[in-house]
DNA sequence: AATGAATGAGCGTTCATTCAT
DNA sequence: AATGAATGAACGCTCATTCAT
């Protein structure tokens, strides 16, 4: 059994004592900002410690590499963006698809709130893509996904499911990536999202309609 | 009086003779060999000479710098997309969600099959996204996109007509990059692309529906 | 908000401490000797980091760039001179145009005597030339300047003093440079200076005499 | 006999054709322009050859490296001053103080007309600075002065004249090109050219004066 | 534990000069 | 004679990472 290769994208500690886990606090605070100032090409192990006060041996203790910096950043925003998407999917008051619509509202503002830091984050992701925990973050929202899928599509295959599932998640991540890329006012948000949000209205029902045989005619349009 | 600021991305002669013409081929040859084989961070000017049999000083001679490489690499395959788009498109002898259907399977099994190099290119993107001149291979797809779009709503606004045929474009670019970030099998992409071409489908049968009022109860259903 | 832009000519970091101060030293004396050696054309930073032992890497961490060695080099240079000029003009002891006479003399032995270095310093001006903390060792000796004119004209205008003064330093500077750039004896310089201490003498003594109307004749003589 | 070392900084082939000559000609005036355009950093062979609408490789058939033709430039600045010198010099029609007067007030003002230009030169100097035939302009120049100096300091001492000569020369070369180093306005040219002469009419007057013991007491004023 | 000075491989780019055509 | 494509050594500079203190 080969010894895995130790400096990775994990902390290099985890940090028990409060003072780590401040310090590693004050360090990603630093990396956002360097990260929202400077963009990717900017983004140097020296400039972070610099912002964070820290010296750059003190980051390298608690850092394996710079691309565990970003790695942690990333992971931050996934997580963050993984609570919102659960709690707004799971919420039972509203109707489905207002669930899905309120969803991609948030997720398009929120993706174009942090658009300079998502940005810089992205052109770095070269660095990290490849680590082996990337996919981690997503098991909740997936699980997540396939409950409200099941609520909507309850006639479908459960493959079908999944993978109506996976598209909508996909097209949401990549569209709101490529939405953001330029500054959007408030306006604009809401007409793309209300776009969105009626591309997998008109998409879910048609799907579930299909399986349970309502519309056979209308599906013959597309062909 | 300003010095003009010359050296942009542009070629810096335009290689009339064979011999220019097939020394900037044998660079962009090299130079895709190298974005796969290597990612966008091995991806040196040095490296690219090499590759090709030339001197950095020749490579210097055609291309201003390394941008420049990398952006007619991205314009090429532009040019290249482009192309299929609008014979898709245009095609009148199909209905056209067929057309559509075929335009989505082809552009998603394009962006599978060079998934490395695109995805090496999309990687460099920050050193050649500012330039001006990205964004008029834009043009003649445009147009292309509205004239499908006032086949397929006919009866919608203009302006909806417009910005739909945004959203499906959009998406189809940014699912498609994300989708080809992983190496897929042909069964997956046919999946996916089925997937994503249904859903654009329902979206734009609803959308056309809608304006002309045949489905109100449809659309009730999402709320 | 742009970018403050930091790198100009000053030092990185001021050498508060001891090991920093005598790194910094080491590099500028290896600045010399590859000054002396090679001329300003061979000036390379490689070579000035071989030659002080140090790395590449650390001489970039005092010095932001290669003009800014130069730069330094020319600061002390002019520190010297200028505390020299000072200290030679302030002396109450000896009559005021032996002083002069004695300062023409240090003045143009010592640019003799380093005229290697100066000579390759000053062919690489162009690259430092247009700091503007350049112009700031002039004010002491412009003060010094202008305290010795107001003894040696008492009876002339203010401004006629000043360019009076100015007019000496900078045929001294300039008549020092091109004298010193050939190699040259003992006898040449102290033959060069008297010339020149002999010329000035006779320039004060003149202005002074024709503010005070003594000598109309001698005047006519030039017309 | 050790064969001379050939490409030194001589013309490739003395251009008897006319054809030749015109080249050389537009060669060097195109040189002219892009030292006055981008100054000595900027000043390539392949502007030059550019700008000139000629090949880098029939220059390189007139000129046998980049410093050969900066050396041309400056020989013919050389020439051009000289002539200018030697015909107001030898103006037997105006007395001599006056003579020396229009000198300094034509050399100050010419120097700073085409400062920007001579300044570039100035800059380039060290790559053509150690030509051997750098001196031979010199001659012509050097017996105007002599003559003159003999009109003005007939009592005094061959080598006493031929040092005066010397240091005016030279301080109104050095001075010049210091004063030229910035633009100037046409007053401050007169005042500084003014200046000078005073100088030069005071100095030499004391000269002559000392030779022929007429002001031993101006003299001990110096002391 | 914390520091930050030191390292040096590596990068993008220039330009004087040559030489096959 | 004229061309201009080709060369490649050399440059200035950055920055992730280490390690002696």
């Amino acid at each position: 059994m080969p010894e895995p290769r130790t400096p990775q994208f994990c902390l290099r500690k985890q940090p028990k004592q409060t003072r780590s886990a401040e310090l590693v606090a004050t360090i990603l605070t630093a990396a956002v900002q360097v990260l929202e100032k400077g963009g990717a090409a900017r983004f140097t192990t020296a400039r972070v410690a610099e912002r964070a006060g820290v010296s750059i041996g003190s980051l390298y203790q608690y850092f394996p590499n710079k691309a565990a910096i970003l790695f942690q950043l990333q992971k931050n925003e996934w997580r963050q963006t993984s609570e919102m998407l659960q709690s707004l999917l799971e919420n039972a008051q509203k109707p489905p698809f207002e669930r899905l619509r309120t969803l991609v509202h948030s997720f398009i503002r929120s993706e174009c709130e942090e658009a300079g830091m998502r940005t810089a984050l992205n052109d770095a992701a070269p660095l990290y893509r490849d680590a082996p925990e990337a996919r981690d973050g997503r098991a909740a929202v997936d699980q997540a996904v396939r409950a409200f899928m099941r609520e909507v599509l309850p006639e479908s295959a459960e493959d079908a499911r999944v993978s109506a599932g996976d598209l909508v998640m996909t097209v949401l991540c990549s569209a709101g990536k490529r939405f953001s890329e330029k500054t959007r006012t408030s306006t604009e948000i809401k007409v793309y999202a209300d776009a969105v949000a009626d591309m997998y209205c008109a998409y879910l029902t048609d799907l579930e309609h299909r399986s349970v045989g309502i519309l056979p005619a209308l599906r013959a349009f597309c062909y």
